[in-house]
Formats: structure tokens, sequence, C-alpha cells
DNA sequence: GTGAAAGCGCTAACAA
DNA sequence: TTGTTAGCGCTTTCAC
């Protein structure tokens, strides 16, 4: 094969060399101007930018990351890329990161510890700077390979004994009680939960929060009004048929997030149950499309802009903070409850109220 | 500052030096080890896979990068990471991207060039091996960036004049003339189409083919009935609105896409109108929550997994293609009505028919 | 304020 | 079959 025989040919994709000849300036110099160092004389610096763009240079990330030791390059693993709840967070988190000069890896674990690990061990060959494990999940196991090779992390809801992890505590329980309180001024005193799945941890402490919410509300809970659900639409259909097969059904039901509340509402109307007349329903998230559904949902919003927020920041401080500075090393994330038309008063207990004015 | 004293004092990530030395092989050995080369005799591929194993070692990406020239990065622009269809494409894309070795970088545009434009810088400063636009839409001018850098490319919808851009056509045209005929077939005779926003392609394609379908079942179009939304939700509420308000209402609405087609839903439930009885509604698209409607949605049905399968095939050709080896320009990804409940012959033309027995 | 030179960790020629 | 060595494109001392 012939090779190229002037160097004339090879139209090559520029680099700091040839930069550098342009401006006619050395190539350290080249590299202090894009880095914005203050030791170049404004003559070089114009020179050297006015080389830069007749080029068309941009520099080599991965010869920057080699030399430099830092990848700009954050880790975000989610639970569940279709779950509507987490493309929200995504796009917040990347928002944020791009501003910042970083760039995101994602990956959706799926619940599946192998998936989880694959996409660390690619997390790591990229020497990423961080990584947000936004799966809520039980795969923490797997990340010790993460702790191994000194990898700041950020879980939800979850601490793990390391200086490089941090933690964002989500603070269900304002939100949760707001939504008993929300019922049981409604009226309501039969509140079943669906619960999600419980190797997740948001499912178990939005459950327990759940608990809690019955208990300072002077609520009864029966056993069989808590069912474990998955999260998903489809579950809540299930766990709706599951609690319409008991002899005393509830009048409300709250939900362990939106997909499952939607699933309900879904079920509901083809029972012919009408919501919420016949059937109050509350959802956790907020996602978008909460907003859209019929009757619209009473949901719980968790704000996917302060996760993603709360998540970013933790991950830079760790990377970016110098010895001895001290770093932020538990987040808060809070709820709300949004009241939309998925409740209102029960219809039995209504009629009951307004015919003697005094409540059972 | 005090320097380490001890070299055992470092306990930094391993590199290919420490596994050689542990090895008692040459650096050249261990790459070749880790790189499958046959070259490597079994004796020492057993050594050193076992001081890989004992180190926990893994190569750093960014300096094989450098060397090799092949980053193994594809990029994939989507339009809208938060509308559904998206989410399940990426998700299908960077499955079969990590089974091939490679990894992606998404970025969700949103339809801003500007956004486009500092993704695609971003994606050429860590020099993707490629890049599937997927974003249906208008920004190709801001592509040059990508065609002047020689960056091979995969467009939906779009062919771009360069060897290095690959095209993937979508047949919507059979989707669509199947849910026009599934219509016609139900008796319907006034059928109208939310189309999609007129800057993407997709938009544009979709309601060519509602046009051409339209002709060849011998049905009149009124200028009227076709409606430019936004493909989303609220859009198609709006686009029922104006269609509701025409003195002569059509009894069937095909729409751009499923969001479109839930907004119809939602907006016929919330005026009293009962969907399929009084108004047939047909979606495209057919993203998981199309099954859950209500009624279920009758749609067009475009493969997500195809449409990623496509994209990625049609990048590997461009990354991995020898010279003279003959590689594909265009793929085509087809379409296919779903039948659910949301279609059903026309309330009124039905009782007609009824009557006399003779269609108009 | 500027430049020369030493690598970052790896692959790929070339030798042996 | 194995090892030696020259860079990939850049940042960062260290001199000047």
């Amino acid at each position: 094969m012939a090779r190229r025989v002037s160097s004339k040919a090879a139209a090559k994709t520029p680099d700091i060399r040839t930069v550098a000849a342009l401006a006619k300036v050395s190539i350290a110099t080249v590299s202090r101007t894009i880095n914005g160092s203050p030791a170049v004389s404004d003559r070089l610096t114009k020179r050297v930018w006015q080389a830069i763009k007749q080029l068309n240079y941009f520099p080599n990330t991965h010869a920057r990351t080699l030399v430099s030791g830092r990848s700009r390059l954050l880790g975000i693993i989610v639970e569940n890329i279709v779950n509507p709840f987490f493309p929200e967070l995504i796009q917040s988190f990347e928002e944020i990161a791009v501003a910042h000069g970083y760039e995101i890896l994602v990956s959706s674990s799926n619940g599946n510890p192998a998936v989880l690990a694959t996409c660390v061990r690619r997390m790591l060959e990229r020497k990423v700077e961080g990584v947000a494990v936004l799966s809520f999940g039980a795969e923490e196991p797997v990340l010790d390979q993460l702790v191994i090779n000194d990898i700041p992390m950020v879980l939800a809801e979850f601490h793990l004994d390391n200086p490089k992890a941090s933690t964002i505590l989500l603070d269900y329980s304002t939100g949760i009680h707001a939504a008993v309180n929300h019922l049981v001024k409604l009226g309501h005193r039969r509140l079943a939960f669906l619960a999600g799945p419980h190797k997740l941890h948001s499912a178990i402490t939005r459950e327990n929060d759940y608990r809690t919410a019955m208990a300072k509300a002077g609520l009864p809970i029966q056993k069989k009004w808590i069912v474990e659900c998955d999260h998903t639409l489809k579950g809540g259909v299930v766990g709706y048929g599951k609690l319409q097969a008991l002899p005393i059904r509830p009048t409300a039901i709250l939900c362990s997030n939106d997909m499952t509340a939607i699933g309900v509402l879904r079920a509901a109307y083809i029972e012919g149950l009408r919501v919420p007349q016949d059937l109050s329903v509350i959802g956790l998230d907020d996602i978008d499309f909460a907003e859209f559904t019929l009757p619209p949902l009473t949901t719980i919003r968790l704000s996917r802009a302060d996760l993603a927020r709360a998540a970013f920041e933790a991950l830079r401080q760790q990377a970016e903070h110098g010895i001895g500075t001290k770093i932020q090393r538990e987040f808060l994330v809070s709820t709300s409850l949004v009241v939309r038309g998925s409740t209102a008063p029960p219809a039995a207990e209504q009629e009951w109220v307004g015919a003697t004015g005094v409540k059972p």
C-alpha cells in the first residue's frame, strides 16, 4: 500500500502542536491559554486563540485525562430508565454536570446486580471521578469495586461506611404525613398502602413512613392493607385487585410511586369505581404525567431537580475538595403533597356524616 | 510537603507495568493477553491473568484510546429524553452497544440547536467513533462539525451527502396505510390528522403518508382536519379542541405520535365523548404506556429495538469497515398497526347503516 | 512570561 | 513466542 507522499495530503485533526506552530508559540503556551492560566501575555493569548479558531481545534480529552488525572466524567446509575421518574432525573443531572464542565455516563441497572457490576467496571475503565448511585436498590454489595478504587460515590438512602461515600436522605416523611393527614381530614379512616418492591430502600422507607403516619393519626393499620407491588403500572393494577378482594375495603389508597397509582386509576376505572368519589388515590414522585391522568393525580412530589442537584454537589465536592477542606457528607431532599383531583371525602362516610353530623 | 518515603506506601491503582512485574513478563505480553492476541503461550497467558486478578487490574481506556485511535465511544442524540419513546430507544441502543464493547454518550437536544452544538462539541472532544442523530429534527445544519471531523453518523429520515453519513428510513407508510384502511373498513370517512411539529422530518413524513393513504382510500382531505401539534400530551389536548370546534367533526383522529393520542383520549374523556364509540383514536410509536391507556390505544408500532439496531449497525460498519469493504448506507425500519381498544365503527353512520343497509 | 522536556498508561512496530 | 521501544496528545515541572 502506498504511503502518503506529502505531509500536505494528511489533513488530519489538528493537535496542540499544529496550533503552536501556527501561533508561533510553544505547546506549553497553547496549553496555558486553553486552560486559562493567567501567566500568558495578552499578545500571545490573542494569537493562540486566533490559531485555534482558524484550525477549528479542540483538545483531546483522553490525552488531557491521562496526564492530568482528571477525566471530568461522572457516572449516574439509575434503577430503570423506562420509569418516567428517571429520564427527568437524568436530564437534570446532565444539565448541571455539563454546566460545570463535566460529562456523564448513564446506566440503567434494572435491578440486576450483574448489569450493575459491568457498568461499574466500564465506569472504572473510563476513570469516572464519581458515581451517583440512584438505583435505590439493594445492589450496594456490588459497589465494593468503587470503594476499592477509591471513587467518590453518592448513594440514595444508604450509608456506606466509607470516606468517599456521601448519602442523600429523602425525607418522604413530610410528604407522606401530609398525605395521610389530607386523607384523614377528608374523612378517610381506611387507608391502604401499595408498597414498592422490598428490595428497594426507597420502598421500605416509604412503607415505614406510612406506618408512622398512620400511627400518629391514630388510625389502625391492617396487615392486608399493605401490599407489595413493583413500582410499575401493571403492579398497581394487581395491587388494586388484591385490595378489592378484601372483605373490608379501604376507601383510600396511598401508593409508593406514581406508576403504581396510575395502575390503580386504570383498574378502578375498568371496574367501574369512580375516583375520587368511590376511592381516593395518592401517588408519589409527581412525574410529569401525573398532571394528566384522569382524574389528575394527587401525589407527593419528589423533585428530580433537587435530587440531581444534591447528587452532583456531593460528587463535585468529593472530586474537587482540597486537602483539609471540609465536605458535606449528607444531603437532604424533601417531599411535599400536591393536591389534585384524585382525592375526595369517602362516599359512604360522607353520607353517614351528613345524616348524624358525628363521625364514628 | 513530604514526599512518599517508601514505594510500598503508594497503594495506587495498578497499571500495566505492575501486572507485568508480578507476572514476570513484559508489558507487551500483558497488552497482548488482554487484547486476546493469539501469539501468547498458554503458560504466560495464565500467569498474566492470574496477576491481573490478584491486582484487580483493569486497563485505562484513555491511554488505550490515545494510542490506538479507537475510543469505542458512540454518541446518541435524541430529541427529547422525557418523551417515553426515547428512554426505550436509548435502553436498546445501550444494550447493543455494550454487548459489542462500546460505551455510549447520551444527549437530549430538546430541539435546541445551541444545545445540539455543544453536545456535538463534547462528543468530538471525547473522540466518539460515531454519532446516532435520532432527533428527527431540522438541526442537521449544526452537524457540520461532525462532517468536518469525518465522524461517522447515522441520521433518521435525512440524507446527508457525505460518505460518512448513513440514513435510517422509517417506513411509516405501511403502518399509516393500515391504520387508514382499518378505519375505513370500520366505516369512517372523516379522518383527521393531528400532526407533529413541522420542524421535525418525522412529522412531515407522517403527515404526507396520511395524505397519500387518504387519497388511495378515495377519501377527501379537509385542510382543517390536519392540525399541527407538538408531539406532547398537552399538544394533543389542544389539537382535539381545534377539531371539536369545527362545524363538521371528524369521526376518527389519527395522531402523529402516542403522546398526542393520549392527549386526545384525555380531552375526549373530559368533554364526555366516549372513545371508541363516539370517536376513534389511533396513535403512533406504541410506547409501553399505550397498552395501558383507557381504552388501550390502537396505534402504529415503531419498534425502538429495530431502530436502535439499525443505528448501531450503521455506526459499527462505518467505524470498523476495512478499506474496500462495502458498507450499507441505508437502513429501513418498518411500522405496523396494533389494534387495541380505541377504534370502533362511527356511532352515527353505524345507526344509519343499520337503518338502510346501504352506505352513503 | 515563555519554552524545553518529562512523562500519563497504553499499543504496535520492530527485533530477537 | 517474547521483549524493547517509540510515541498517542496533552499537562506540568523546571529552567530561563
